[in-house]
DNA sequence: GAATGGATTTTGATCGCAAAAAATGCAATA
DNA sequence: TATTGCATTTTTTGCGATCAAAATCCATTC
């Protein structure tokens, strides 16, 4: 893995590519590419020689890079292999012990050094992350404390209870407008979900998918404080609800009702979107309330995790 | 100033005398103290030596500390002058420039350094606590951009629909449940500033009385994802209001709406409650946007902001 | 016997240098 | 003339050593 950057500019022609933007036989702009992704053209260059080494792009000295004639066919393969930020294991494998209740609630930064096998900046990395998040604070003195959010078994149920104060008032803010071609990305998205994908997709993406859209509603508030407090919320609930993933079938009666919540904006009708999306929210919530008492039965899924 | 914690625990000595917890003549259990503040008996020591020096409190060898006779006269003057966290002043001048639009959108961590003289660690605490805050963020490559919450006009006001959108809902929470000694605490404030303490109070100070009050309130929500979300939007109300601070004749009505909403919840009569804190807000709300014409009509008060 | 005062150990912060990564400028080229 | 390819410059990060601060332990004292 080279820098994050040309990484991420590697994923994000490869995703072009795959999303049919780019096709083969298509020359690679690298001032244009550089500009969508606001770096400069350098790293661009990185990203398409390391794509050139595994055949997805051609270079053509002189002329630059131009997309190879199989390459829709690698771009799919290729763009898992990326999801890997090291980093990114260890939080998930940190919210997990203490799920696990393994990680007690007081901590040094040396003791989770040993434990986790990190590098000063690391550490400091990840429980800054974490404390943005608001599951860990730094004791005064030494050491750090995990809050009680990951613990409590109601948590789940709590942070829909946030979602249903915020997400249906979003809808009512005087500035509301949800741009027409975020509208029908979003509704193509849940159309081809119905289409097969909540039967084949895999888990996290599918819990993706759901961030997408709500995100995408509260968004088009053009209120930053909305969307900020949704996000947040979001980002702990993905700790709190893999659990539960499982289920797919509830994911069909959850793209239906994003389709009405969708369609109802459209027309304009604001107020009863907002109602509908309560509705869904409450529906959501009472269908997380009913396996939740299996959840904490103590049939523990074991540590086939999501890190493993 | 010495380790933070023991400049903390010199505060935290200084606060209970003026609040008359200690008495002249009491003896100072370090133990005690140490586990108050959640630290050990080391820095408790070191603080109470500090205070010694001053006179607060006088050394007993052998037998610890005592509180000085003149102790609560001392206590009042010396609190303030702890009240210098460097960074904080830092970071208020950030928002400040922000405001002014003297810092560009975008800037490399260099700048930031050269311009506010921060060591690397400082700036890296401070960039990352405003990231937290959302309202900057790191580029990819280089540099970090700020967002436009802060330059908004409307940020304000928008702030005060969030609260509007979670405040009232959190007291329908099912296991809302305030406190009876935090109700009495924030009715006795309250009573206080009806009694005078509107008029003479330092402004920052009252502004920080507002937001104890909704803090409560919402905290007795027994959800913490209800008042971190509260929490984290007073923190960017912050630097939006001081401007209009100036207006101290809001706080009396506001303070008498405040007694009403605690006797209705006292009351247990929480959904009255709800809908009478969701009209005080708009009531606030109200209030500041009429002020706001003038705001921005570049009256602006100039440089001598509370960083000053 | 409970609490203090100080010595020892552990923990975390700061600083400087070296290396990596990205931006920028410039000549070459189709 | 727009665009690429490369060299140079700037910015940021990583790591090790050093230093300060806080926790812990133990002898001492009233």
């Amino acid at each position: 893995m080279k820098g994050s950057v040309v990484s991420e500019a590697a994923t994000a022609i490869l995703a072009q590519i795959a999303d049919g933007v780019l096709k083969p036989g298509d020359r690679l702009r690298s001032q244009k590419l550089a500009d969508q992704l606001g770096v400069s053209r350098f790293p661009i260059g990185q990203a398409m020689r390391m794509l050139a080494e595994r055949g997805v792009v051609v270079a053509d000295p002189g002329r630059g890079f131009t997309v190879a004639s199989d390459a829709p066919r690698l771009a799919g393969n290729l763009d898992k292999s990326q999801r890997d930020h090291l980093l990114s294991a260890v939080y998930f494998q940190v919210a997990e012990d203490r799920l696990n209740g393994t990680l007690p609630d007081r901590v040094s930064e040396q003791a989770m050094r040993d434990r986790y096998n990190l590098s000063r900046g690391q550490l400091t990395q990840l429980l800054n992350r974490i404390a943005a998040e608001g599951w860990a604070e730094r004791r005064p003195g030494y050491g750090w404390s995990f809050s009680a959010v990951l613990t409590t078994p109601a948590a789940l149920e709590q942070s829909y209870r946030l979602r249903m104060a915020i997400e249906p008032a979003s809808l009512l803010e005087p500035d509301y407008a949800l741009h027409p071609d975020v509208l029908k990305q979003c509704w193509e998205t849940e159309e081809r979900m119905l289409d097969g994908e909540i039967e084949t997709l895999d888990a996290d993406l599918l819990y993706e998918r759901g961030i997408r859209f709500h995100e995408a509603i509260v968004g088009a508030s053009q209120n930053s404080f909305f969307l900020d407090a949704l996000k947040r919320v979001n980002r702990i609930r993905r700790l709190l609800v893999y659990r539960s993933l499982a289920d797919r079938s509830r994911y069909w009666t959850q793209a239906a009702e994003h389709l009405e919540i969708l369609k109802l904006i459209e027309s304009g009708d604001l107020g009863f979107a907002s109602e509908k999306l309560r509705a869904h929210l409450e529906g959501v919530m009472k269908n997380i309330s009913n396996v939740r008492p299996l959840l904490e039965a103590g049939t523990r899924p074991g540590q086939e995790s999501r890190t493993a």
